[in-house]
DNA sequence: TATTGTTATACTCTATAACTATA
DNA sequence: TATAGTTATAGAGTATAACAATA
């Protein structure tokens, strides 16, 4: 391989950039960004529930966190507890309300899914699944699991 | 699919978020950013020469070729040649140094891919390439193409 | 004194608007 | 008057640093 156009982490870093900006369109609608998104991913996930946790999962700054959860707060799709044991840890939680939201959510990707894979079979689509999957866990992104 | 997490386009996004900070990463050691190599490539592939034309393919403000290309010069990679048939045309070209640049980004570029898809076998990758590579034709992206 | 969360500040990236020169 | 390029300004997103509350 003599180009750059031909390598994996060049179409992966298009093609995530375009599928981010596509899905953040959608999420526009719902007053959501990818991270608030994400943030809601976590708490589904149960891998963290103090917002310091939250951020290192995340891969974000602390203060970041402070943002998503007001905004995600102001929503009604998450509440903050403080934790009695420890009065200075703030447990999140999702609502109801965050669990309908990040249903339609759902929605929004399987239909973005349709866009950017047309030209793909079933099987060929639970293939790239199956394998951005994998790179996914090599990369260390606990979100990006695999398909059932 | 119930979850935004088993889609594609959520897989996309966060793997290919991933690949552009770690390519970024490497091209820093010789001064280029990924949007500085996107330049180069757009020139290398011929799709366009003017600054204007070069801003369309892609598809970021005109201001800021002007910047990338301000630094691309610098380093000596590229040349600017005002258009004789129209002065306020700036042709832009790759040089010999510009080409080498591209040699070493395509070695770093190639570099990463062991890192990002070790786990996958030669002939995975290649299915990986090729479906990616329909999936960046069919989202309009000249720069993503076909493996030979 | 160390840690969690919060607020204040600064930096990066990029777009829009204003400007210059050429047509 | 319109267009190519440039410069100036502003906004979004995010990190770092300073601060407050609790341990």
């Amino acid at each position: 391989m003599a180009n750059v156009n031909d390598s994996l982490a060049f179409h992966l870093g298009l093609i995530g950039t375009v599928a981010t900006d596509r899905y953040a369109a959608r999420l526009e609608k719902i007053e959501l960004k990818p991270k608030h998104v994400g943030l809601m991913l976590v708490l589904q996930a149960g891998l963290a529930s103090s917002q310091l946790e939250i951020a290192k999962v995340m891969d974000v700054a602390p203060s970041l966190v402070v943002m998503f959860a007001d905004h995600l707060e102001e929503l009604g799709a998450i509440k903050r507890v403080r934790d009695p044991a420890d009065r200075r840890r703030q447990m999140l939680s999702l609502t109801d309300k965050g669990r309908v939201l990040l249903y339609d959510c759902a929605g929004m990707a399987k239909s973005l899914d349709q866009e950017i894979a047309a030209d793909l079979s079933k099987e060929e689509r639970a293939l790239l699944t199956a394998m951005l999957a994998r790179i996914g866990t090599r990369l260390g992104l606990p979100l990006v699991r695999q398909a059932q």
